[in-house]
DNA sequence: AGAGTAAATGCAAGTACTTGCATTTACTCT
DNA sequence: AGAGTAAATGCAAGTACTTGCATTTACTCT
């Protein structure tokens, strides 16, 4: 798990600004497990301050994920998005998902690795959305 | 471009209803652009039925996507989803999505073909949403 | 043709953010 | 330390569906 100090480093290396709003929101997600919504942010933040807003929370976990401090992740196209602070990777990578308990898993795998010229029909500045949705060991 | 007949046959392998709301949207899908999204088309079918809901159409949307008679990709995590009518490939198949004019092309390879099981970590049941995103060759 | 039934619909309310804009504030520069 | 500025915030309204539940209806079976 990552420092405070070092994820308020991180943030001023990419040019955001050490708010109090942002200050709070990095306390609460150090002490959150694993992988969290939005709202389940929001609601822990607005415990302890009560001026905290739900659009703020969401600009800023947007902010995060933006410089790779956090990742997210889509829970099955519902427009519930799963946040987490990078623990160890922050290489570009992608998700295993288990349809189950929701378990995150880190893929190493990008596909736009092993597409060929042909299948990109001339298309640049590539990125990709790449999830994987299963059953994990333990829901089988 | 699949016939209304096909389409309704297609309804009814799958084992859904041919109702009149189902009936219209076929009509309007068929005489619509390539990809369009819900709203676009409830108001298109708005102008013919003044009973039509935007929850059916949705609904009906989503039901046609499950038996693959239309295709669905997700513009940019906005919670906005494009539709269109299968016109060739009914097989599994993903898509380039360019970001700069929203043209969609199919991509003929699936990442979960090359996975190796040591990257999946014993999940089981796999399915996987892989979109890739670009500029377009003639919005480069 | 008429009854039965599971699927589909209509409606209102909910969901999980997102956006626009005026105001505030963290950092920069003297 | 104080002024300047671009980024961040607060607030209200918007967005693009989604969901729950009572009612209706397409197909099935006699």
């Amino acid at each position: 798990m990552p420092s405070l100090l070092t994820l308020k480093g991180k943030l001023l290396q990419n040019g955001l600004k050490l708010t109090k709003s942002r200050l709070l929101l990095l306390e609460v997600l150090l002490e959150m497990p694993g992988w969290v919504t939005a709202s389940e942010i929001y609601k822990k933040l607005a415990e302890r301050d009560k001026a905290a807003h739900f659009s703020t929370v969401c600009r800023n976990l947007d902010a995060m994920t933006g410089i790779s401090l956090l990742c997210r992740v889509d829970k099955e196209n519902n427009g519930i998005y799963y946040y987490a602070l990078h623990d160890h990777k922050l290489e570009h990578h992608h998700h295993l998902i288990c349809k189950s308990c929701g378990k995150v898993a880190a893929l190493d795998f990008c596909p736009l690795n092993v597409l060929s010229a042909g299948d990109l029909q001339e298309f640049s500045g590539l990125e990709c959305r790449f999830e994987v949705y299963g059953y994990c060991k333990s829901c089988r």
